[in-house]
DNA sequence: CGCCTTTGACCGGCGC
DNA sequence: GCGCCGGTCAAAGGCG
């Protein structure tokens, strides 16, 4: 309502880990932690490559293949090859001091999920971009340690232009 | 009337 | 092999 930044999933060029011949899955890094006038956000980024990604399975059972399956590159997708051996996704995660957990950043949300997590009496919601084409998918819950806080994690990025 | 929320079921991965 | 756990789908209802 009072904050609507634009938050983009945009990579510092200060990336120090470059030499990622030490990861072999994730890395997890913290960029920021910054005070609001009434929030405070913490910032962590993290760059996740799968290098030896697997096959996935075409289970026809519910015609559910519309995982991860997609193009989320840059540029231009591929017309025929759908197997990705490397693939990289950006995961910005937030934590907002928040009453409320619906946060406008500035995109339009659907909800397609709600799950309980074990270890937090808080649910996780799950929310996907409503743009087609768009891969983008957010994760808000509420800290486990600090209720009052509220964890957005943004996966992926935008394929178009906010609103 | 269109889009979004809700809620249970389903599925894949992993650990025991 | 089974059960837990986290993530997604999909039908139905609700709201502007």
């Amino acid at each position: 309502m009072s904050n609507s930044n634009n938050f983009r999933a945009q990579e510092s060029p200060e990336n120090d880990f470059s030499d990622q011949s030490n990861f072999e899955f994730s890395e997890y890094l913290m960029i920021g932690e910054w005070l609001d006038e009434d929030h405070r956000t913490s910032m962590a980024l993290e760059t996740v490559q799968n290098s030896g990604y697997q096959a996935n399975e075409v289970d026809e059972s519910r015609g559910s293949s519309s995982q991860l399956g997609g193009s989320n590159s840059t540029g231009e997708n591929e017309s025929g090859t759908v197997r990705e051996r490397q693939e990289v996704r950006e995961r910005v995660a937030f934590k907002t001091k928040s009453e409320v957990e619906i946060l406008d950043d500035g995109f339009k949300w659907r909800k397609y999920g709600k799950k309980m997590v074990k270890n937090s009496p808080n649910p996780r919601n799950y929310y996907k971009c409503s743009v087609e084409g768009c891969p983008v998918k957010k994760r808000v819950e509420r800290d486990r340690d600090d209720p009052r806080f509220v964890i957005t994690t943004y996966e992926g990025i935008h394929n178009h232009q906010s609103l």
